[in-house]
DNA sequence: GACCTCCATGATATAACATAACATCTGTGC
DNA sequence: GCACAGATGTTATGTTATATCATGGAGGTC
């Protein structure tokens, strides 16, 4: 299944043992779902993975599971997209940062710690306390850009 | 109907008479509704205020408008609302971030030239070719904040 | 073992956000 | 007048997301 789905199982399924929190089986099959794609999924694409997968599959499922997995910081949101992502780093502190290809629509997470900081200080001139940010950007991925 | 507001708008009637875009009733419409606001509207908010001034609600009539207004640097949408906001800089190229404040809807736009440049460092490292950003901030706003 | 509590899941319905498609109108240039 | 382009009118539908209440299942307590 997958170096990347293999060790992102695995640290989730780590994390949730030492945190207690239930690594039950639909919310394991939407990150290895995730995790399989190198594009973000929408809800309902992930919710017809399921049924095929043999899980119930009206809307509150797939956003259950979701919902759990960004909590948890195993899956982001691409707000642009209202799409999902697998995340690649697990169980650490991290800000990331998106790059979406407008063209072949790979998404990659790069970190952001350098512009997080700097929203914040953007933030703070105004006297506003950030507490999550939200960077992505649109554009031409490495080999779409070598293409045009 | 506020300094914000009649500057807008004199802005935005200024730069479409330049490039000779149409700044219709509705159009215009939707900016003020826009910029009179400190908090992002949904589209379907801005249609009900739409049908309170007498214009047509289906749901294409704001939509089509907020595209233009978008699409011209006189609007922005808050991915993560889904919604609008007002351009505080209209006619200006700029690279806004968008600093939301989670207690009392407040939005502010706030010029991320630094960040928007270090994103396109971030993306380049992979050999991602940026061409547009969503910088968005979650927070408390200082008067949100100084209250807690 | 019976009971309780907590959380996850099942199931139905509906809310909220957004666009497709085609008809009609209106101003502009010829 | 007539053709064109862009804006608006109108109907319908597609897409994303949540509210609500019922049911189930693991673990603790008596």
């Amino acid at each position: 299944m997958g170096i990347k789905v293999g060790k992102g199982i695995q640290v989730a399924e780590q994390y949730c043992k030492e945190k207690d929190l239930k690594f039950t089986p639909v919310r394991r099959k939407v990150l290895e779902i995730l995790l399989q794609n190198n594009t973000a999924l929408g809800a309902y694409e992930i919710l017809d993975l399921l049924r095929e997968a043999g899980f119930k599959n009206q809307p509150p499922v797939a956003y259950r599971a979701l919902d759990f997995l960004v909590k948890n910081g195993f899956a982001h949101k691409i707000e642009q997209l209202n799409s999902f992502v697998g995340c690649m780093h697990p169980g650490e502190d991290h800000s990331p940062a998106f790059m979406i290809c407008t063209n072949c629509d790979f998404v990659s997470e790069e970190e952001a710690i350098n512009s997080n900081f700097s929203i914040s200080k953007i933030g703070s001139k105004s006297g506003f306390k950030v507490e999550k940010t939200v960077i992505e950007a649109r554009g031409l991925c490495h080999s779409c850009a070598s293409m045009a």
